[in-house]
DNA sequence: ATCCATGATTGGTACGACCTCTTGCCCTGG
DNA sequence: CCAGGGCAAGAGGTCGTACCAATCATGGAT
């Protein structure tokens, strides 16, 4: 309010409703968990209608921010990474064309780096869940099989690394539909058992304990898919 | 739990609402840019109601997939990077203690990558627009004129790495008000002086168009944030 | 004391009405 | 004939109410 209508006065009483909101939980007024009033009450208490608010509801929840139980009431998710980055998947969904190649160029550099620290602080317990998912991938026909495999594998390393934000944001850089998508390009180019060997490499970096390695092999990798990827963008996105 | 509906099966009208207009704009049926019909029309076409379509057309909004004229239609958004990932910024804006570590060691992977991209191809003009910011950051005391020249000069040099995706992750990495806490906190601790020197470096290595100088710059400069982050944890999230 | 029916609570959906902004057509005046 | 203004239709934004469906607490029956 510091003039007529200067910047954007000119907002809806929904967008206010979400900017009031997300204001309490920034500032700590709403903590993760706690119950937020009956949507009845919040639509009277924010001076706007139920519909509205519902749209408001709607919008935070879509955020990662909040979380709608039917019958229950409305809760403050955790608030961790892990919820709040839920629609970064989208991106990879919907993008293409040269996005996708940005995408992976992001992940390239982002999933080398995990596989490095991962290879410093794997434990036993999971690296062994690292080795069965490799197996898995060895003795599947099924492209769903193989994605599923393959995603979980990669997913465990990352998770290795013990940074649930760099976990989320690398799981939203590649979503299984994705995923799908190059690995079905791959198989009809007779390209399953050069990535099996690359694989392999990255797994024995990380029984290793080898850092440098692992990272190197993690980019080794990622960087022919995204060579494969350059060559047929126009094929499949 | 899974066996008597199967997976998903019990899920809202407007959930439904939602993945339907998703899958059109996954399998291109709907492209960037066009319109979509009315609010009223989407709703009779997909058989639910007006409220319920809207809060699916929030939803879309929120993803930064669909955007609502007043008065003049529902459109499909240029589905680059920079729109489909402006939420992501409320991750930073949100999140607390460990999880604000956990980002910036993210960030710390990747601006080291964007800014020694950057050197090999950044240009004349966006080199003196670097510069421009450096000097800016000399020559301002209010908090904010620090947070929006750091900003820029940082948000410059990723973009000057060519790839759209990672731009928009970066800037999603540390918005306004995450960077404004820590400004406050370096200038109490007078280790502003120690910054400027890090930028001058940061700086001075784009110019040399020195790759792995660049890396290392980048790498200190928020390896030190990071560590004062780490250790006035409590203080400020 | 345990268990289950039952009703109150709360989110989910729907219909209908009205407001505000946008857009384009049409009419008027130069 | 062209430019400008104004009017009306179209479309998103907001509101109120009523009802459905899932949940949870209550209290009575066993």
């Amino acid at each position: 309010m510091d003039a007529p209508e200067r910047n954007g006065t000119r907002t809806t009483v929904t967008q206010r409703a979400i900017e009031q909101i997300k204001s309490k939980i920034a500032a700590g007024e709403l903590r993760p968990g706690q119950r937020l009033p009956t949507e009845r009450d919040l639509a009277a208490e924010l001076g706007l209608s139920r519909n509205s608010m519902r749209e408001a509801i709607r919008a935070l929840t879509v955020m990662g921010v909040l979380e709608a139980r039917h019958g229950a009431g409305i809760y403050v998710t955790r608030l961790e990474p892990k919820d709040l980055l839920e629609t970064f998947g989208v991106v990879a969904e919907i993008s293409r064309g040269s996005s996708l190649i940005d995408l992976l160029r992001v992940r390239r550099i982002l999933e080398p780096a995990a596989t490095a620290i991962a290879a410093a602080r794997i434990d036993e317990a999971t690296l062994e869940t690292v080795r069965s998912h490799l197996d898995r991938m060895a003795h599947c026909e099924r492209v769903e099989d193989f994605v599923a495999a393959d995603l979980a594998f990669h997913q465990t390393i990352v998770g290795a690394a013990g940074n649930p934000a760099l976990e989320a944001i690398v799981a939203g850089l590649s979503t299984r539909t994705f995923r799908a998508r190059v690995w079905r390009g791959q198989r009809d180019s007779g390209a399953i058992p050069r990535m099996r060997l690359e694989h392999e490499r990255i797994y024995r970096a990380l029984l290793a304990r080898d850092p440098e390695a692992a990272r190197a092999a993690a980019a080794v990798h990622i960087g022919e898919v995204e060579d494969w990827l350059r060559n047929n963008i126009d094929s499949i996105g």
